[in-house]
DNA sequence: TATTGTTATACTCTATAACTATA
DNA sequence: TATAGTTATAGAGTATAACAATA
């Protein structure tokens, strides 16, 4: 953390070790933040040995959990708009991920499904996901879990993301 | 805590709430995004009023709090590249919120203040996050608080942002 | 008229690399 | 050679708006 202080004559100004945060040290969002980003970087870490990224892993890991799902309900449930949607699932399918059947109920919707190709994906990832899950379990006491995700879910819910 | 449902009629294919969130509703990565997200979105909201965005909030607290910081050590603290921090200063001297003096003893380095006018931002903004402290505050049991922070804090140290 | 999905476009945030000016 | 800061550029990731097809 602190290198041994190498022989420089004092840093004129405020270096990395010394910088103040102030009332950020007790803060909650910025710690929130910190976590998120640090989950979220060794995530991508891990993931990124099978050449998917965190789009195309929630897409893949929702439509397998949720066989036949529309783009329009994919979107909602990631938090994101559909015309997002349209490139993720546009690779997914090229790179035989994805499967997309025209509804024939309606005709304007397109089912969405993985491939066996996608499924097998899926559980590859799945076995990422959990790896990085236990690493991150190692960060709380098992009495505490319960507890920290509740707060996690309070704030998701009572913070609405896109209030108006 | 939990809005009340809504009287809409059920909706024909998966819809948001027949999405099948699977292991996803008890992974902490998952629940960190989330809250993380809505943390961020109503604290955009809330400072949004102000016409100051995340980067520029976090330049003006940390100047604020480090008088004659050098943006290299701004960039450190912030977990940012140095060139990501350019534009942002630029437009923070620009508007006469933060100061860049040359330093005498090291004629490449630049000590960032805050103007007078970026000081009152910096209440201004403190409040706002002041503010937004609160609304966190609300959904955490006031003795669970330490032990949250704690665990957030261990994630980010312990899943280093950019190992290698 | 309303909805599903696409296209075109633009904006934010960020990084890498090459540059300059100093050291 | 090494460091502080700038410039040029590129790439994710996202949204808005207008559109075609369908309802």
């Amino acid at each position: 953390m602190s290198s041994p202080t190498p022989d420089r004559e004092p840093p004129p100004a405020a270096e990395p070790a010394d910088v103040r945060l102030g009332w950020f040290e007790h803060a909650v969002g910025f710690h929130l933040r910190r976590a998120q980003e640090a989950s979220f970087a060794a995530f991508k870490q891990r993931v990124g040995q099978v050449d998917i990224r965190a789009g195309h892993f929630a897409a893949i890991v929702l439509i397998g959990q949720n066989p036949g799902i529309t783009q329009t309900a994919l979107g909602k449930a990631m938090g994101r708009d559909k015309s997002s949607l349209t490139p993720i699932l546009e690779d997914l399918v090229r790179r035989d991920f994805v499967l997309r059947e025209r509804s024939d109920a309606d005709r304007r919707r397109y089912g969405l499904t993985l491939s066996s190709h996608g499924q097998q994906a899926w559980s590859s990832l799945e076995r990422c996901a959990a790896e990085h899950e236990r690493e991150l379990a190692r960060c709380i006491e098992p009495e505490d879990r319960e507890r920290f995700l509740q707060i996690l879910q309070r704030i998701a819910s009572v913070l609405p993301p896109s209030s108006p």
